[in-house]
DNA sequence: TCCATATTTCCAGCATAATCGAAATATGTA
DNA sequence: TACATATTTCGATTATGCTGGAAATATGGA
């Protein structure tokens, strides 16, 4: 990955109603969300949710699709590892003591 | 982790500069690297460089201490590993088919 | 066709962030 | 003390991002 799309990632991350946005969409899984359905959750204005959705979907960290008259956006987890092997790139200066609890950032199902 | 704080350390790093002095510290394990090392490495201007790891300090992601004249600045591999988790929190919708290669995000030296 | 729902696009105003030069502070050395 | 090095702080300018209202587009149903 290059530092340019990490920074796009991160920007698009860096923002309170973004940042809602994404964890809901990486916890829905691959049914994804409904536009109208994350603006309702996260009490933002359509038009509002729709340019966070749009800078979101533009650094690669969703996408979407349409579903009648909805659209789905769903989390892209590639991009979302992509992004955190980035930052943790030959981390460490060679110490596994360091290195090795950021390895540990697990979830509940895995 | 508060998404405050999330938001904060995100903003952080969402700057190319910014990103790259903080892969170099992360790069750079427990040994740190002064500030005037940085600039050089980075070529930004000391003033530039001071006033962006003054905003990597504040979010968490960084520690400074002198050393001399110099200062001396290491990667908060905590605050990077609690920044991580809380992306993948509850991740997935509980398929691990999707959330396992999330965690793959392994270095070479771990 | 007409209308309601769902979402996006456009626009303008406001707020925040980035950068640089210059000056200030702190440390070490002759 | 006087000076060089290392880094930070200050101040001003410029650029970028965020928000909300209004209008536009697309879909589905009566």
């Amino acid at each position: 990955m290059e530092t340019k799309s990490a920074v796009a990632s991160l920007a698009a991350l860096a923002h309170e109603g973004r940042l809602a946005a994404f964890r809901l969409l990486v916890q829905a899984g691959s049914d994804g969300l409904a536009a109208g359905e994350l603006a309702r959750r996260l009490d933002m204005l359509p038009n509002t949710l729709s340019a966070n959705l749009n800078i979101l979907s533009h650094a690669g960290l969703i996408t979407s699709q349409r579903d009648g008259r909805s659209i789905v956006y769903r989390a892209q987890y590639d991009a979302m590892r992509d992004l955190l092997g980035f930052l943790v790139e030959d981390c460490c200066g060679g110490s596994p003591e360091i290195c090795a609890p950021l390895m540990k950032v697990a979830s509940p199902c895995c």
